[in-house]
DNA sequence: GGTTGCATGTAAATGGTTACATGATTGT
DNA sequence: ACAATCATGTAACCATTTACATGCAACC
């Protein structure tokens, strides 16, 4: 999804700032869904604005900077349609997470258990998240089934790694300095020292 | 996580072409981590060559074309080593999915429930393919971790979407045409139909 | 004869993140 | 005083996807 469809999207939910778009992705309705930033935001916001997808009125506020707030338009509202209804490829799973500790095996056991702990860490960080959020009870009920979605993948997440937390450091390399080779003892040597395998 | 780095991490586990590489992440080991496509693959190798992370050698075979094999250096996992052992991020969820099924109440019955069906589909295709892949058993300890880790998630994904599923397809819109507007009747018009909500 | 798999690569289009620039106000 | 929140925007950099180009072999 790019950043016009996402900024689409918050707007279908409500008129809002582009600084107010990325708090719905960042604590907010979206929260459980996406990032975005604000070098995406702003341009994206722009170009919908000169598609007449979205038209934009300026509300002044005292102490605080003026506001540009968006408000989607009947073409918005097709476009944005017409963009998700399109047949859509297979959700991709990117785990950065994993693929790091996926090479615990050559990385010294302190860095194991602390990578480990702060992953659980930021995962439990976002589930409370996702329950304290109080903006899903006055949205629709499909938004509430999208943050419960969120809320199952994270529990999942989270148990998951409680329960191998212990075998993930017990196969770590053990050794303070990581760059010499895989852990030695519980692993067969998966690939050889530094000359190249086979 | 970008390709160079993939690719170091492929080629610590064995040495692979580009092609082997990409079907690593496609069907192999590093299926349930991250895509990447050859466009980001070659050029990617060509970096690292030059930067003398990786060696390569030509192999030829008969009746296929010529391949090129690369190895890992020592400089290059040394280089490996420490890319993933920078201090995380927080792992970001990002689901196409999710963004498009909270907006079921804006469209047709038929779509969401052919859209569900779908991604159950695809969920249940990627899952039978991190079971029936046979690399793991010959891999360390670690990659198995992943595999499950991947396996957890899908089944998570799936089960919730079933569980979910008639809820959601109730919600739709329920309208032939879904340019007009959110579902009636069971939702409580989560936004005003054209002129801008409040 | 057409498609799939093996195999490498380039180029164009796209689009995103990060960092910078600016500035007022509120809280510590 | 200093940090954080509110608020918008630009530009440089980085990277990725997609499509194109090429070619042989095996299978249906």
């Amino acid at each position: 999804m790019d950043a016009k469809t996402l900024c689409l999207g918050a707007l279908m939910h409500e008129d809002a700032s582009g600084y107010e778009i990325r708090k719905l992705f960042e604590d907010g309705l979206f929260s459980a869904i996406h990032d975005v930033s604000f070098g995406s935001i702003y341009p994206a916001l722009t170009v919908l604005l000169e598609r007449d997808w979205v038209t934009c009125r300026v509300a002044e506020q005292n102490g605080r900077p003026d506001k540009k707030i968006y408000s989607i338009t009947p073409t918005g509202r097709e476009a944005f349609l017409d963009a998700i209804s399109a047949p859509p490829a297979p959700d991709k799973m990117r785990s950065e997470m994993l693929f790091i500790l996926s090479f615990g095996d050559y990385l010294p056991r302190a860095d194991v258990s602390a990578l480990v702990d702060r992953y659980i860490e930021s995962y439990a960080a976002k589930l409370e998240a996702l329950q304290s959020c109080t903006c899903i009870e006055e949205a629709p009920p499909v938004r509430k089934f999208v943050n419960d979605f969120g809320l199952a993948m994270y529990e999942t997440a989270i148990s998951f790694l409680r329960r191998h937390r212990d075998d993930l450091v017990l196969q770590a390399s053990g050794e303070a300095n990581s760059n010499d080779g895989p852990a030695r003892g519980s692993n067969p040597a998966p690939v050889a020292a530094a000359g190249g395998p086979s």
